[in-house]
DNA sequence: CTGTTAGCGCTTTCAT
DNA sequence: ATGAAAGCGCTAACAG
């Protein structure tokens, strides 16, 4: 690295942390006008103010501690994404990235921090749940039965879902994900005979697997499940059988599973003439696993997406529009008490290239 | 959404939240007996944990109140992430999430919360760093002036900076990123005539620019103007004059960013027959532009990245290979007070066919 | 095994 | 315009 960058002169740690009554001593006034100074200086005389600014830069005191201050406050000024998968997999998912978007869009505005908490489903979630300094809990979908959940009502701070599952105390923003499925679904199944899904994870391992109608009911995401239960009335409306339908699941919604399972889809025995993918990241490696065996879309094989994301266009994927970035913000809103505004959020079926249209 | 998404019980706001106080003197035992209950519970009797347990949970006591502990502690268990970018730009950024990723493996492994700070430019920014209630700040690469380097130092907490600047009393994890600008950047310019710099913004507004031959030394963030000062190195010892050099600016690491990018250098008077880009990002969108001209890659044009992402192999990218999220659990550690370790960052170049080979 | 004491650093409330 | 008192909810340190 360049002679420009230089660092590293050694830490003081001997030295105290100075708090506000140091700076007081120092500059020989009491503690309150110290913290008027900070909090309200029109409420302090010029020269008063001076002078403790001056103490406190002398001292290197950076102002009032935060976590005294939330305490005496009774208010912390961050709220909590609880993000129900790694991290790292949520900073690869679209998905993820544009509800967190909204979510900081608000934060932004307010003033607020974003404190983000990964859960492991290793027993310690409650823990890292309620032992967030925060005013209020974002969930990111999650499964039903996810620890997490009971941690959060058990707070008893205000809280919003996103996608399911609801709690009693909290706020649900989501879309009508059954309705949407069913709808995006009959594009691409009005004319084939062997449609498959590629789905999120159904159970909380989040294995990848490849299953032939698997019971719907079962499935421990709300989002997974609903959308599962729209694409087999889909399937049903167009006179076949959920039985003879394969479902696959992605461990995580990046694009590095959905190529795997992609493959995995188009080279099994099971030869789907109809795909229907949770998300456009998933459609969008189907198009490509397809294209790279030269299939012909929609004539061979007819793709869903669903998010409509920019992708989405340039592959001229047939999806579901919905706005997460706007489902993110709905969700601080309603958790910091604003009103409702957003209560039914909206979507709509976009149909493109990747379908066949239906009569 | 369907009745099956019924979860919690009934929340009353009317009560007060209980504390320690309250919970003890319902179960008849000193607050210190309910502090050990949830802290050391081993060290209670088993009768009279039950007990109190019971009672917490009768009077929906969630556990002890996190920012009434972090004060008594002195430690709040959570790092900040200093953001120099709004965060729906860094969620974009492939860099910064896979940076953050390893922030994140770090934090979980410790049980430590995250706090996402982005920042505005807007003067709040020291505001917003010293009102986190945290016990560090890792800083994703920024500029030299930023206020928000002030208020870390002046926070007296631990931190770690990411590519630059460094501070007097701050960890700095980084590459030598002029080293290595130089080595990937002659791959590209040995035998061109009209290299091309494709480059993250050199001033705090990030516009995008297009300038020639640029003063580099002014260059506000040091990651570029290293990098910047590498590919000159490299230029001039291919006998070229950087005066001759023109360099783009994205204002974000994102590919729509550089798609609007390659698209002013490949349609502009400057035909450049060497481009070198400082991410994958930014080289693989180049690639599609010259694609798309039908320019033959190496033999119209040359281009280089940097990181060494699974599309750069996609691609055949000749690259600059580092492991940023090694980086950031660098960071993480760093600021933890871990033993240093990772203070040497390891870079290789991977010469791939984007490029042609060098005499 | 359980309890007492004494604050962590700050700000609300109420004086002056 | 400034200050004194009180306590936010918890736990380290030290009894017993």
């Amino acid at each position: 690295m360049g002679s420009d960058d230089r660092a590293g002169t050694a830490h003081d740690d001997s030295a105290e942390r100075p708090t506000m009554a140091t700076v007081a001593e120092a500059a020989g006034v009491s503690p309150m006008t110290v913290s008027y100074t900070f909090n309200q200086p029109a409420r302090v005389a010029r020269a008063t103010r001076q002078l403790v600014l001056e103490t406190a830069h002398r001292l290197g005191y950076g102002g009032p501690n935060p976590t005294a201050r939330a305490l005496r406050r009774g208010r912390n000024d961050a709220i909590a994404v609880v993000l129900g998968e790694p991290l790292a997999y949520a900073f690869d998912d679209g998905q993820a990235t544009r509800f967190l978007a909204g979510v900081a869009d608000v934060c932004t505005e307010r003033g607020l921090g974003i404190v983000l908490l990964p859960m492991q489903n290793d027993g310690h979630d409650r823990r890292r749940i309620l032992d967030a300094a925060v005013d209020g809990y974002v969930i990111w979908t999650t499964s039903d039965e996810a620890p997490a959940l009971e941690a959060v009502v058990a707070s008893g701070l205000p809280h919003a879902i996103h996608g399911g599952p609801a709690t009693s105390t909290g706020t649900l923003v989501t879309i009508d994900n059954q309705a949407a499925a069913t709808a995006v679904g009959l594009e691409a199944v009005h004319d084939a005979k062997q449609p498959a899904v590629l789905s999120f994870p159904i159970e909380v391992e989040r294995r990848p697997q490849v299953l032939r109608g698997p019971a719907i009911e079962e499935a421990s995401f709300p989002v997974a499940r609903h959308r599962l239960l729209g694409y087999r009335a889909a399937c049903e409306r167009a006179g076949l059988s959920w039985q003879d339908v394969v479902v696959a699941t992605v461990p995580a919604n990046t694009p590095t599973a959905a190529a795997d399972a992609a493959d995995d889809l188009l080279s099994g025995d099971f030869r789907p003439d109809a795909i229907l993918a949770m998300s456009d990241t998933l459609a969008i490696e189907v198009v490509r696993a397809a294209a790279a065996r030269s299939m012909s879309i929609p004539t061979d094989l007819r793709i869903t997406g669903w998010d409509d994301t920019p992708e989405a266009d340039t592959y001229g994927l047939t999806t579901v529009r919905q706005d997460l970035r706007m489902q993110g913000a709905a969700c601080a809103h309603a958790l910091l008490g604003d009103p409702p505004g957003v209560e039914v959020v909206t979507w709509s079926v976009i149909v493109r290239r990747t379908t066949r249209p239906r009569p």
